[in-house]
DNA sequence: GTTTATTACTTACTTTTGGTAAGTCAAAGA
DNA sequence: TCTTTGACTTACCAAAAGTAAGTAATAAAC
């Protein structure tokens, strides 16, 4: 079986590391945070709900998110295909921390973009 | 003054998006976690400390968060040079946030790994 | 008095990662 | 027979990150 995952053999032993590589890259947690406000999602459904990512990254991502066991993955035999998406237990135990995250984020942008905007005047 | 950070403005007017491409890139909140435990560390202790990072990302995500108002930079006028960075409390309200996913993954990664065999023995 | 060490970076170059657009597969409907 | 449909691949290109060498300014060592 060919690998179409991401690699993270190098950070096996760093656990932040790890962690951070995993839902740490560009598409995980916009992954996770859309499939938690449905049951299930088609593939078509996820790509347009997010909109900016490109089908190939939105199958990796699924992939991986799926090897990690945060996802739950299932296809059935029509065509043409359909294929539901939908988190486990384990994501659904993430999901409140990254939603901390995105509040921490909408009560922080305005300070942080004048902030940039400060720093960009010099 | 050329720009040396990071490129968001694609994303301006989605929150999510926004922070995830701030907070949620390779190496930002790694730094965050180093600063978080020690008052203020140079140049060179950050980067031995967190070891895998690039001499040059570590300026780039340095500056991209000092830019964001997360990190505070003090530079003494001495050869040779001694520049000291620290968390502003902007970022301290972050860490918090941070330290729960670094715990969810520590709880979590044992079987992460499990759960990545699994799915790679098909 | 020329070389070396020190620190916080840049710069040029290479590799890796992600984006774009087109193609594939298999059946049903026009 | 040709088109449509949905979930992907694939080939190709652009952007991000890694590597290694260079820079600047001074003091200490030889």
């Amino acid at each position: 079986m060919e690998n179409n995952l991401r690699k993270f053999s190098e950070v096996d032993n760093c656990p932040v590391r790890n962690v951070l590589d995993r839902i740490g890259d560009k598409w995980s947690m916009l992954v996770l945070l859309v499939l938690g406000e449905s049951e299930t999602l088609r593939f078509g459904e996820l790509h347009k709900s997010i909109g900016t990512i490109s089908q190939k990254m939105l199958t990796v991502t699924l992939k991986t998110l799926e090897a990690d066991g945060l996802v739950k993955r299932t296809i059935y035999p029509q065509i043409p295909p359909r294929v539901e998406y939908e988190l486990t237990e384990r994501a659904e135990s993430l999901l409140p921390l990254i939603h901390n995250l995105v509040d921490w984020a909408e009560k922080n942008m305005g300070d942080i973009k004048q902030a940039r905007m400060n720093y960009a005047m010099g």
